[in-house]
DNA sequence: CGGATTTGACCGGCGC
DNA sequence: GCGCCGGTCAAATCCG
């Protein structure tokens, strides 16, 4: 812990990293490097392949999501977007597994998302988002596409540099001093996220459609005056 | 049958 | 130089 070179590594999943004997002879590296991104202005590491330095190339924001207290198994966390699930381990700061997840809705997006629970609290779950997506969100496409469902999950939490966001998937929010030390109950203020607060209640919603409803009405008012600024 | 998840092994950086 | 540890790969397995 506490060496965190690998952000700038290789944001463009696969290859980079072969394993063994995996070697062969396909174009070394800053060759696949045309094929991601064009854009993420900051992910460009085809010059800086420094082993390390320069920890945060990649926007880092972290994430908390409250989850049941019984559901202390999944690693899952729905934010919006298509993740795809890679690897898991388990880490000796927290006994906690870890589970590293990669953007699977597009193939060139960077980001990288790790996902385990709060040591203090075992109903947190503390997501690190790794870089900037390079698409728009899922559920927003699909309704621009016409469809307009499919969307059950959540909104998105744009990654935000060094950010800390608490968002409370059991019940509603403002529940805090639970977990204080550096979880920042404030709330981005961003239309996307709003949008993921809202989906959120929609979703745990649908579990209990009347306790729910009054519930999301008063939070997404409070959300929704709570917000000051829009962007930080 | 195809895609997602699981899981053990491997790689590479860092500290001692 | 060696060992530890976090992160990633990829084959196997599971699920829809």
């Amino acid at each position: 812990m506490s060496k965190n070179p690998e952000i700038s590594k290789e944001l463009f999943d696969s290859s980079s990293k072969k394993r063994k004997s995996e070697s062969s002879n396909n174009n070394n590296n800053n060759v696949a490097l045309t094929m991601g991104n064009s854009e993420s202005s900051s992910t460009d590491e085809e010059s800086c392949k420094k082993p390390r330095e320069e920890h945060i190339k990649a926007k880092i924001s972290r994430v908390h999501y409250r989850t049941e207290p019984s559901d202390t198994t999944s690693l899952v966390v729905k934010d919006g977007y298509q993740w795809r699930k890679y690897g898991q381990k388990v880490t000796r700061d927290n006994p906690s597994p870890r589970a590293y997840f990669k953007c699977s809705f597009a193939p060139s997006c960077p980001v990288k998302k790790k996902v385990q629970r709060s040591v203090e609290d075992q109903s947190v779950l503390v997501a690190t988002y790794e870089g900037e997506h390079n698409h728009p969100l899922p559920c927003q496409m699909d309704a621009a596409s016409g469809s307009t469902s499919r969307c059950v999950t959540a909104g998105s939490v744009p990654c935000s540099t060094g950010q800390t966001i608490t968002l409370d998937l059991t019940r509603s929010n403002n529940k805090s001093s639970n977990e204080d030390k550096a979880l920042k109950p404030r709330i981005d203020t961003s239309p996307e996220v709003r949008n993921f607060l809202v989906e959120q209640m929609a979703s745990s919603l649908t579990k209990d459609p009347n306790f729910t409803t009054a519930l999301a009405a008063a939070i997404s008012g409070k959300i929704f005056q709570h917000n000051p600024r829009e962007k930080w």
